[in-house]
DNA sequence: ACCTGAACACCGTTCAAGT
DNA sequence: ACCTGAACACCGTTCAAGT
């Protein structure tokens, strides 16, 4: 006879205005975090909001998770589950840039996520999966060992960054940001450079500026490498 | 006679304790924010905390501040007063690494600076005195408007992240965090690369990968500017 | 206009007490 | 071992009231 069962004798729990309490469970906690961190209109998690969700108080998740950073760590890695490292065929840098297109998309999904990217460097299976697909790639490009090694801190550095740059939702070439009213306001006296290449610093996509990115990391890394 | 007078009849806030309780203001809350920020042993600063160091409550801070995310804007342009855009003669080359240097230095004097170096683009006019420096090394090497004004874009998500990442004060090539242990850990049979190259992508000092990454940008940025 | 105390609606974490 | 209510020590922000 086990000693917690949802459909006991007691029965109070068993109004049907609830689907069936969850159990509690490392798993389900992490679950729930991530629903509220890539939710639509609020897209913030708490230990407290997830305890809520899961009806139960925040002193019952410290039995499954140490504290808010392992959490975070938890549902990073699980959020990278969504990242696909051999999306399509073609050669290595169509595969790289494939591979870096979607993990930017899945850090993008939440701007929490794309955050969380930061403070806890990812060490779970998925992190180790795309570091993995990333060392084939850039092997496959003829990319040495060392420079390979070093190389994959950059492209994930590169990835987390823009992701969590452009997570607030504001557009890069949005042309009324603050970012826009600054460059624009900027004297020519005292920034005659700024001033000069206002056009060129608010221009491009999102998208044309990932790609010309991706080249320059490319183009520098393959240089090293041969060098 | 003034309406708001410090040593003024009434006499009680003239005790010896405090040092003359400063006059609330604009510059003088970003500069305690800023002090709290780069305390050493806390690191983190709060409207609460500010208040009470300046001998206030928190809702006079509103006053001067419009809330939060604005004063965080304030506090790090603030920061990057520090960033030194000459620092030595030389090439642009050696000029372009020395100011990185010199802004990844201020950056990394705080975890909560670098963090906020992502959340709030800079548009103060520190920020703007940087990239101007950057276009104007940019100019010389030789870098066309465009593939300049893209890339400062670049160099400067390249401090930030690399600031915030090692901002929690864990070495990079610390050979018992849980980074390591994870690469070490990796099993040969899942991610034959990662263990192969486990040894080059823990080596490294934090300066030599420094010095590596700006290479492969410059020769990245440099490549395409003269395609 | 500037400043305040008090309240509102939250946080993560700890701890003694229960089962 | 798992789970709980209640407390602890904090947050940012608002608001009616004062000067």
């Amino acid at each position: 006879m086990p000693q917690r069962d949802p459909f006991g004798a007691s029965g109070v729990q068993s109004r049907r205005t609830r689907p069936a309490k969850p159990p509690l469970s490392r798993d389900a906690i992490v679950e729930e975090a991530l629903r509220q961190i890539t939710s639509e209109d609020d897209g913030t998690m708490s230990l407290r909001k997830i305890a809520k969700a899961l009806d139960t108080g925040p002193a019952s998740l410290y039995a499954y998770v140490k504290d808010m950073s392992e959490l975070q760590a938890l549902v990073l890695d699980r959020a990278l589950e969504a990242v696909k490292v051999d999306e399509t065929a073609g050669s290595w840098r169509d595969r790289l840039e494939a591979l870096l297109r979607s993990y930017i998309e899945v850090l993008m999904r939440s701007p929490a996520v794309a955050m969380m990217a930061f403070q806890t460097t990812a060490v779970g299976p998925n992190a180790l999966r795309i570091a993995e697909a990333l060392l084939e790639l850039l092997a496959q490009a003829g990319v040495d060992q060392l420079n390979a090694a070093w190389a994959i801190d950059m492209l994930t550095m590169f990835v987390t960054a823009t992701a969590a740059e452009h997570a607030d939702g504001t557009a890069p070439g949005a042309p009324d940001g603050p970012v826009a009213q600054a460059i624009n306001r900027a004297p020519a006296n005292d920034y005659p450079r700024i001033h000069a290449a206002r056009t060129e610093i608010m221009s491009g996509t999102g998208d044309e500026r990932f790609t010309w990115s991706v080249d320059v990391l490319v183009r520098g890394i393959l240089s090293r490498a041969q060098s």
